[in-house]
DNA sequence: CATGAATGAGCATTCATTCAT
DNA sequence: GATGAATGAATGCTCATTCAT
């Protein structure tokens, strides 16, 4: 029961968290979307910021390991198309974790906390694998094409997940691949 | 001095409200950094939500209507270019500004508030006009190509605006401006 | 097993509350310091308040009524010097209890509870034994030399069971001893 | 204003202090003793701590410092009267911070706190002025002297602080003044 | 009996806002 | 206008107490 309501209380402050912002969000609000009582919040957690370490550490880790693999020994085509498709769906999957992601990194406050987190470590695994893949595609500024790679998921982010309704995100997605393709593709292979 | 102090007052709030973020900035906080009592903020605005109104009215207005071009009779191609172009430089030169226009996208509270209010209208005018100039240029999936656009331009802000050391921001507009050039140049003339 | 549970739970009471302040000591630590659950605390004691009221119920009876000899026949010099003597032979086995004693009488709020309890009556006790002592002794204000033994009781509480390590008890002992022989020893016999 | 306004919160969070205790004293009801909001007292003072450190801190010095003199060159049995006069003359002028001084004495969170502050240097120079003192009438135990006679002042404080109206302050002054001059009387001169 | 998860009233503290000066 | 002392509703957090297991 202790983990169920350790779970609720981490998705109520997710769903909050990325929707209104830490700040705007109240221990009140996530208790009454929890459904437990605000006392019992912090005998789970001490800290209204603890909740927000907890998610980033817990949730973040685990979503993004996904997205990053190593020793992926397939053509750089492929693997920026896999690439491609793999991050738009984390966004699609959990939209709420990648909102909270993009409002953090907008906020210096929590910048300062997180130097040397394993966010950061993050984003510099994700863009030398995106280097080498554009490397290898020929590219000659191979670094800006990453960066550019990299703004597109965070607009997609910031689009997308503030209102799915209006993104037809596979097709975007399909139409991204396709435009990548039709860049790299007969390079490469 | 009325008017020193009231912008004094609004260019405080906007790098506080850009950085850190509305919620968390507090009235002591923006009194101190405009050098100005908490007391005289009240005689200017009525409530904080006013202060963040004012920025978006009066601000916003003023800039993006620098890009919203209607009835350019330039061909398709230079209109894209000179596009981006004045995208890019707008971020540039007022990144608190376009940093607390994504954050505040990012935010269910004030997109309710925003429902009916021009931020809404730029957006839609932005992308038609994306959208007239993509499919003049041959685009088949004209909306997308707009969306893919605009995503990147977020994911500047995103990024530019709150680490601008880490990014070449001219070398990365005139490679976004290659790779577009590269991929309709031989259209739309 | 249940009068060894009650038994601890008290004991610990007790040094948490002559050690911190009974308001400053929170039911979560006594049980800890008792290793029963809080729960169980609660099968035993209705209220915080009754743990309080159980310990100067049983404990202070049992205690104080060690020194109030009602009915004893030896001459004034002699009930005086077992007085001292037993007094500060309390306060030395007792530490905690004394302690707790003085600090709830500098407690308004408890002073006005207690109103009708016994502690006052013990205190009138021991006030008009004194006095008979030191009547027969020839004090023309016996009074007042009643209250200043008082006071010089309350004094070596309020210092040796805080430091015991600072205060060598029996020596002050023998020493207060000899000053009241010593001021006293001519006369009563 | 601001330094009235000070003093208010200082003078009612003392007599709630001293009465009631620091943990059972609410900054609520020092608000409305002091008859100001209790938003004030956080602009006066950053933690309900705070308020205590200001009085310890101010109000121990001042009274404290009047007691002790040093290069007092008077004899021996006049600077013993005239310390048991300006001792209990300091009672009886600030009852409250002499209960408030014992009952923190009691507590070890606070004496864990006060380890390297001035209450103790105080302590000190107190016991070793009476020490001298009592060395100079004759004393073979000059220490055990001095304990005995502190205890007796922290027993004032113990009672009369609490309940003024039981105990006639200054015949027991005089006549502690009478027994000390009756015991030390024919030395020292 | 025994546990500790759960509750909610209460507490210290913050902060937008007001107002006397 | 301009100040900052003052207010009090709201917030994060604590803790005595209850109760399902």
């Amino acid at each position: 029961m202790r983990g169920r309501t350790r779970e609720a209380i981490l998705a109520s402050s997710l769903e909050l968290f990325a929707k209104r912002g830490y700040s705007a969000t109240t221990t009140e609000e996530i208790a009454r979307k929890a459904k437990v009582s605000k006392g019992l919040i912090f005998s789970h957690f001490d800290t209204k910021q603890d909740i927000l370490f907890a998610i980033v550490d817990e949730q973040f880790d685990r979503i993004i390991s996904n997205v990053l693999k190593e020793n992926d020994a397939r053509p750089a085509k492929e693997r920026l198309v896999s690439f491609v498709d793999a991050t738009v769906d984390l966004i699609k999957n959990d939209p709420l974790l990648a909102r909270l992601s993009l409002q953090l990194n907008l906020d210096d406050g929590y910048r300062k906390l997180m130097k040397n987190k394993k966010t950061k470590q993050y984003l510099d695994a994700f863009l030398s694998q995106m280097k080498a893949v554009f490397s290898e595609l020929g590219s000659n500024k191979p670094e800006l094409d990453s960066f550019i790679l990299m703004f597109l998921f965070d607009g997609i982010v910031a689009n997308y997940t503030v209102a799915p309704e209006l993104f037809p995100i596979d097709d975007i997605k399909h139409h991204l691949v396709d435009i990548l393709v039709s860049r790299w593709g007969t390079s490469g292979d």
